[in-house]
DNA sequence: GCGACGGTTGCGGGTTCCCGCAAAACATTC
DNA sequence: GAATGTTTTGCGGGAACCCGCAACCGTCGC
């Protein structure tokens, strides 16, 4: 078995290459990337069917990395490795997984126990090994319980992109209406109108604004997507000149 | 010697423990926290003279937890030691040092030898000891080319948070043409017009948001200050019923 | 004293945004 | 097909925002 470790940290490198000898004594060969694009270069060389991947890489983001390592070849085995459970990582690894894939999601905080589970689950087994804490909020993002629609967490990243309401239903084809319909859903949501003051004097919070700020606070939204979202911008601000 | 490490991740923790011992035999004995409050806490106890902090925790940033011991202690020397160099931390941390302390600001990435030689200028020699990468991002955010002042900064903050023009003219005691002014000079200072298409259609940026979207990705603002910001926001509100 | 300069304030108009109201389009169910 | 619910769209008004223009201050240097 190969396995290739895509992470930028030398320290968590080490401890990844000691922990999967330990846990994987069938894999005989292990190659290490410290940032997304050599990872996703290495992947292709070698074939690479198993891999740990850290997301927040500084060349290449775990997602964009893992995406175009699942275009090429659906049936990599691919454990995310991460500090952090934000909603924003979360519903982007489930947007990219393909159908039927073997993967997992594990948080850097578990104990060695848990880890040398996962590893074995996923790469021995094909199961899918998602820890508690991220079950957590892959639900609560899924689930109807206060969670976001597909199209609303659109228009989320759009206007946290700075876009108008008029570029918005451009870009979504949408009436300028239903976008605003929309945007209204969010506030509604991220419940903007709950830390208002009771009284009549005009609102100190600007709502668009306002809906960015507490979408960062709940890890809805991280640097990360956002960057994402730019570049996906900008490839569609380029097709339409 | 005394020395603290205030470090949420345990490989991390380990790590500079052998290499405060290496690096200084002088150091009898090494206490530990795995997060900024009972960092605080411990410094309190202990009368820690000697702190190496990371930014970036979950119960207590580093900034807060420094913040505040030096508001008890000014002498204590602190390194602080984290993965990014955004101008967010940067313009964090030379908010809080007190006069004349000394202090140290070193990346996660740097090499052995760097650290080393980190922990000995700051806590043997007194020294000031910044990281050639940060050293670059704090002449920036105070030199005049391209920086920004603290005036603009302050409403960079403040929309980021959400609030109106009103709301901030309230806050920061000026009319409400004046912060509109500060808000133009930051649009400026952030080129939301270059990245316009050139005709005289409807622009597709609402500059207000856009301006947060660039400043978060020029890492002038990140997670962790908007969440601090929005921590002193509330105790302003609470103050002015 | 005086002109120059940067920062502040008021005014006004054009644009965008927020959102209630109601009609239309589509999907569900009986 | 009739009844019901959901989503989309247009209209319109009030508020907030962007910003040019002009007047008003304080601080310099001379």
């Amino acid at each position: 078995m190969k396995m290739l470790i895509v992470e930028d940290d030398s320290l968590h490198r080490a401890y990844l290459r000691d922990t999967i000898a330990a846990a994987l004594p069938e894999c005989t060969e292990v190659i290490e990337a410290a940032d997304g694009l050599v990872g996703e270069q290495l992947a292709r060389e070698h074939k690479a069917l198993h891999i740990v991947m850290d997301l927040q890489m500084n060349a290449r983001t775990g997602i964009e990395a893992a995406r175009n390592i699942w275009r090429e070849r659906p049936e990599t085995c691919i454990l995310f490795w991460s500090n952090y459970s934000d909603e924003a990582y979360v519903r982007g690894v489930s947007r990219i997984v393909p159908e039927g894939a073997a993967y997992g999601y594990v948080l850097k905080s578990a104990t060695d126990a848990r880890l040398k589970l996962a590893l074995r689950g996923i790469f021995v087994e094909g199961q899918c090994v998602i820890d508690r804490e991220v079950r957590g909020v892959q639900q609560k993002s899924l689930g109807h319980r206060g969670g976001f629609t597909e199209s609303e967490y659109e228009v989320l990243v759009d206007i946290a992109l700075g876009l108008t309401d008029r570029a918005i239903a451009h870009r979504r084809s949408l009436s300028l209406r239903s976008v605003q319909n929309r945007l209204q859903q969010l506030y509604d949501k991220l419940e903007l109108y709950k830390d208002e003051p009771e009284g009549q004097q005009p609102s100190t919070f600007n709502l668009r604004t306002r809906a960015i700020s507490v979408a960062l606070l709940r890890k809805l939204l991280n640097a990360n997507s956002l960057e994402q979202a730019e570049l996906e911008l900008s490839e569609w601000r380029a097709r339409h000149q």
